[in-house]
DNA sequence: ATTAAGATCAACT
DNA sequence: GTTGATCTTAATG
């Protein structure tokens, strides 16, 4: 791509109507985009579509609280919440204000300030591993619930977007409980062969 | 004020 | 395949 339009990105890269639709839709333009966080740049090759009322896999389902609020309002911004004791995991905010609808980062690979990812990742093995899994995508980012609400256009974390993945392939989303976790909400989409998805798994079932 | 569950990860058998 | 670590959030009393 040329010089100017490079220029033209600026800070943010996406054109924001463009998220103005359900994340089901918006998924295939997000796979392939960059996600930058300071040095560290990631592109996604897998996420999940979160679809607010309608989808009882979502935490807007029961309507507006006030972790799920960012979800509820403009598209490309950050949407982050804490789960499981120790992750963070970041969402892109996609449909238009007031309809909460949001794309899960599950995985990408890092292009970009690799060193600086691995710091983060110490347990990371491989290349491929670095932001494998929502948890540990956005900790190879450095994205915490700090990071919530931001506008990606504006940072500290940014998205770029090119065009939409030519290819994709879908499937039942992973670790999601209850009816959401079926093959009824086939949501999850990601790049066919890369070696960053992240391997399927059910929802696990806590013992008391 | 208290509690139970969770859009997970890594280590272990 | 199974389990412990760890803490925010939302629901309940």
């Amino acid at each position: 791509m040329t010089d100017t339009a490079e220029l033209q990105r600026g800070a943010g890269g996406f054109d924001r109507s463009l998220l103005m639709a359900p994340a089901v839709e918006v998924a295939p333009l997000l796979l392939g985009a960059i996600i930058r966080k300071g040095e560290v740049a990631v592109r996604v090759t897998e996420v999940e579509a979160y679809m607010g009322s309608i989808d009882p896999g979502s935490h807007a389902f029961r309507g507006r609280t006030n972790r799920n609020q960012v979800m509820f309002g403009e598209p490309g911004h950050l949407y982050t919440y804490f789960t499981y004791g120790m992750h963070t995991c970041a969402n892109v905010v996609c449909a238009p204000e007031g309809t909460a609808s949001g794309l899960l980062l599950r995985a990408g690979e890092v292009i970009e300030g690799e060193d600086a990812a691995r710091a983060r990742r110490p347990k990371a093995a491989s290349h491929a591993g670095l932001a494998r899994g929502p948890g540990n995508f956005a900790q190879a980012l450095g994205i915490t619930l700090d990071d919530g609400g931001c506008d990606l256009a504006v940072g500290p974390v940014t998205l770029h977007v090119d065009e939409p993945a030519s290819e994709y392939l879908t499937g039942p989303r992973t670790g999601v409980s209850g009816a959401g976790g079926t093959h009824e909400y086939p949501w999850r989409f990601w790049l066919p062969g890369d070696p960053t998805v992240s391997p399927y798994r059910a929802a696990v079932s806590r013992k008391r």
